[in-house]
DNA sequence: TCTGGGGTCCTAGGACCC
DNA sequence: TCTGGGGTCCTAGGACCC
């Protein structure tokens, strides 16, 4: 079916039945920094790290040559750095990796309609209906693959099986730019002899676990009883991994549902001890998560705080309202509730230094169809709610605290992600050493109608 | 080496109601 | 006066994934 070449890259030939294998699992390959090399081809070949240049940043993607020195996506930049002082670190340009992920969806969707997004840059596709119309899934996959280099220049990999995880785990092994197909009675064979950390949901903590009961690949866990499992990780975790084991995954290739939460967290370049700091970015949080519920023609019921404190201690503390809002004005009057009686504000002495705050909504309501509530009136209503909140905001801070651009950045904030956290207000005094906002060098957003990114 | 930001799901305890 | 069992909601924390 398919085997390794040399080098150990997947080769595959043409499969003798694939017809078992019609789940298809889709990943870019090095999704952010391809992008990036498309307009930057001079830097191909060459170690190449995406990510904020900035104190706490981590890694968010890395080349294939950056991954030789040991550098992975999530790892803290000054360790990239560390293990690879050559690389190119890149600023990241997420409306470019939007663009790209809407482009390469779509020629997904041409394959099939049962399409399951999965973040930006993977999808899983249920090819079983395409076959008459497309040919096989070894076939489909293979012109899939040409047709997203052709008209992107990007790479893919391809993992076919009969479950989504299979599926998944044949497009990790068949990385970068490879194809493996698992037909169904391949399974335990390809499955068994992987490491525990390969199953889902298994993690760091959970591999930990299951190691110290002696257990160290997929097929240890298939071979020990589900109670045993139950007991080590808990009732829901322990049975999905046996089931996963033994290869039966019920999860069907469903399209996108509704989102369950909205939030918005941001770790400062420097811990922070002023209450009224944390409080004013509290503020900008709860204006950025109401206008992603009314974009999204949704209301929250629940609001949660969550701190970071400096040793990395992190809590959360939550209120659920008697009605549900959209309001950012709401949402920062309960927020700030919940801070003040969480005792780690200055009431009572020097308030805790913080490193992280967030807020996030949660038991969201959507309203009957918000497809077309998006438009001017909304942009309207917007806007002169952001001048009202800017108006309560000065009154509260004083003048000059907030300005036009802070607020209006803020909703363009989820694309130019920003590892700072230091907001730009006009009342800030300059601080040595902390990185400007850029977020808010980059005032280019409309004040609403983007819906909330499920991806 | 020192840890982003967007989420989902699971567990567990306590309150409250019947 | 002492005590049950189920169901639901709320809160907090943790693991995991992209």
């Amino acid at each position: 079916m398919s085997k390794q070449d040399g080098s150990g890259r997947i080769v595959t030939t043409v499969p003798t039945d694939d017809a078992t294998a019609s789940i298809l699992h889709v990943d870019m390959d090095a999704f952010f920094a391809s992008v990036e090399l498309l307009e930057r081809p001079d830097l191909r070949g060459l170690p190449v790290v995406v990510g904020h240049r900035s104190q706490r940043s981590v890694v968010t993607a890395a080349t294939y040559e950056a991954r030789k020195f040991g550098v992975n996506s999530a790892m803290p930049m000054a360790v990239a750095l560390r293990r690879c002082p050559q690389a190119v670190v890149l600023e990241p340009h997420f409306e470019r990796y939007q663009h790209y992920s809407k482009q390469v969806m779509a020629m997904f969707d041409d394959v099939t309609p049962l399409v399951e997004r999965l973040g930006i840059d993977e999808a899983f596709l249920d090819v079983s209906g395409s076959r008459r119309l497309y040919g096989s899934p070894f076939r489909i996959a293979t012109e899939l693959r040409q047709r997203v280099h052709r008209e992107t220049g990007l790479h893919c990999s391809v993992g076919a099986a009969s479950t989504k995880f299979v599926a998944k785990l044949a497009s990790s092994v068949a990385k970068p730019d490879g194809l493996l197909i698992v037909p169904h009675d391949e399974t335990l064979a390809f499955l068994h002899p992987r490491p525990i950390g390969n199953l889902w949901g298994v993690g760091g903590r959970t591999e930990e676990t299951l190691r110290s009961y002696g257990l160290s690949t997929i097929g240890d866990v298939a071979n020990t009883p589900l109670d045993t499992l139950q007991r080590a990780i808990g009732a829901a975790g322990g049975a999905k991994i046996h089931a996963l084991a033994w290869g039966r995954d019920p999860r069907e290739v469903t399209t996108r549902s509704e989102e369950k939460s909205v939030g918005h967290e941001v770790t400062f370049e420097h811990d922070v001890r002023e209450a009224d700091r944390i409080r004013r970015e509290l503020f900008r949080l709860s204006d950025q998560v109401g206008r992603r519920l009314r974009a999204a023609g949704a209301t929250g019921r629940t609001v949660v705080l969550k701190l970071r404190f400096g040793d990395f201690e992190t809590i959360t503390r939550s209120k659920t309202l008697a009605e549900p809002t959209d309001l950012g004005r709401r949402i920062y009057e309960e927020v700030r509730g919940v801070y003040e009686a969480s005792g780690h504000d200055d009431s009572n002495g020097p308030a805790t230094p913080i490193r992280l705050v967030g807020v996030r909504m949660e038991q969201l309501a959507f309203a009957g169809d918000s497809s077309g509530a998006i438009g001017l009136w909304d942009d309207d209503a917007d806007w002169r709610e952001a001048e009202t909140t800017m108006d309560a905001l000065r009154a509260r801070f004083g003048p000059g605290s907030v300005t036009s651009a802070s607020l209006l950045g803020s909703s363009s904030r989820r694309l130019s992600r920003n590892a700072s956290g230091t907001s730009t207000h006009a009342a800030d005094a300059p601080r040595p050493g902390s990185g400007p906002d850029s977020a808010s060098g980059s005032v280019s957003g409309s004040v609403s109608g983007r819906r909330p990114v499920s991806e």
